[in-house]
DNA sequence: CAGTGGTCTAGACCACGCT
DNA sequence: GCGTGGTCTAGACCACTGT
């Protein structure tokens, strides 16, 4: 039962009671909750009450609930780690140092089994707005080429991202054409193909809810953030000039992990 | 009105109404929507349909509602930005190469007007658990320096984490007297004056909602997740030595930003 | 079919913020 | 005092999942 008497709301004091089993791991991932009529029996409530409660859990990212099945504990473990180092792999394989390439499939390293990952693209040519033209350091309405990627781990949707090239540095070539995608190396490869040494590339990540497209695409659940990251690839003797930009590269945060590698002078 | 017709169920038609002005930027941050009332009025629902809609809107985080006060667009520009060169400055600045530090405020860098920071800390020796044995390399119940910190940014939490050091290399040194925070040049600078040149910062970065703690702490609306860094600092030839291990940097998403920078051989 | 969660209604009282 | 959102009730029908 509820206690009536406290200042703390009976939704809240429910969704207590069924969140501290959850983090003492009493409940362990996949366990099914009391349905929403034992509740409503257990603590005295109503219906309403009830699912208040459980919507503060879902909503918590704690829970997911199906209809027909019941609520049951969320696996809140992410297992694709996504490393910086790929970055330099592929630099290194560029310059012929290594044999195989890190990227080239969204992939987080090289020695992965790439049967797994599958790689959705579509190539317009357009515009850039203000904050592609920023990123870029072009002007507003100058030509870009713009890339949508979707990608597939296990033929499960796990990125989105949008990416951005001055369309007067790839046009006509082998760059512009989403045929030659997967390219081995990725993007820093391409741009070598180009004659850009891509020097140094500087990432931003910020997390926020995802969007209901976004949702239904990456089939996140309720109470589920995104990643979002923003790259820019620079080149030039100041590591300063960029070449590539991508905007909104857009990862589940319950099942991937950003990797970061900070190396220090002696 | 509503489409009774419509598959899509009447919450959601309203919800949709609502996130499109949104969206476009014809509702700015700040804007006040249609009470309850009005909107149970315009679009011909119950008062449950439409708070139905107006939490689907704030989990998602696009709007935050006020007793007394109305719903407002939220302001989702993250203003706050942390780069992972400060480690690069503070270690120049362990070495005299540079005059000023970045960190020991949690800032993001030097030439910051450090009255805007407060920190909180508290300090304890406890023994390593399995997650810090890991990350520290050590066993399991081996002493450990605990040390947890709350950053403030004009007032306002906007950071938490917790620390371990092996205790066998501060035992009885300045590093374990909390009296000497903040540490200029922050924790490279302390393992410096320990012996321990760090080479390497490794740093995985995951999103989630807020636990009821942090989201209190931290003073973050529902629907707005928290950025979590776990850190390792290396040492070594080899730089593969841990000698810290941050767990748990718990950062508000809607006003953090995390910049890396990786560079690449020429 | 029975049991589950999903949607929706009408109505009530309360706490908060402003005038 | 009045309008706002917060909490809560009893009851209804629907959609989905399993046997």
């Amino acid at each position: 039962m509820t206690d009536p008497l406290s200042d703390r709301p009976a939704y809240r004091q429910v969704a207590d009671r069924l969140r501290s089993p959850i983090d003492s791991g009493e409940w362990p991932a996949g366990h099914k909750l009391p349905s929403e009529s034992e509740l409503m029996e257990q603590f005295g409530v109503s219906r309403v009450t009830v699912r208040l409660a459980v919507g503060a859990l879902r909503a918590e990212g704690l829970i997911l609930t199906r209809q027909g099945r019941g609520s049951f504990v969320r696996d809140r473990e992410a297992n694709r780690r996504i490393t910086s180092t790929r970055y330099q792999h592929d630099a290194r394989y560029v310059a012929g140092r290594v044999a195989e390439p890190a990227t080239g499939f969204g992939a987080s390293g090289p020695n992965e089994d790439r049967s797994r990952y599958r790689l959705e693209r579509s190539f317009h040519e357009e515009r850039a707005n203000q904050q592609v033209a920023d990123l870029l350091a072009i002007s507003v309405g100058d030509p870009v080429l713009e890339r949508r990627y979707l990608y597939f781990v296990d033929e499960r949707p796990e990125q989105v991202s949008t990416s951005y090239l001055p369309m007067e540095l790839v046009r006509d070539t082998p760059v512009a054409d989403p045929a030659n995608e997967p390219w081995p190396g990725g993007t820093i490869a391409q741009l070598a193909s180009l004659g850009r040494s891509v020097t140094r590339v500087v990432e931003s990540v910020r997390a926020r809810m995802p969007t209901p497209a976004e949702a239904s695409t990456l089939r996140v659940a309720a109470g589920v953030p995104v990643l979002v990251v923003t790259r820019r690839m620079l080149t030039g003797p100041d590591r300063d000039q960029p070449v590539e930009a991508a905007v909104d590269i857009v990862l589940p945060a319950d099942r991937v992990v950003l990797d970061y590698v900070v190396d220090l002078e002696e």
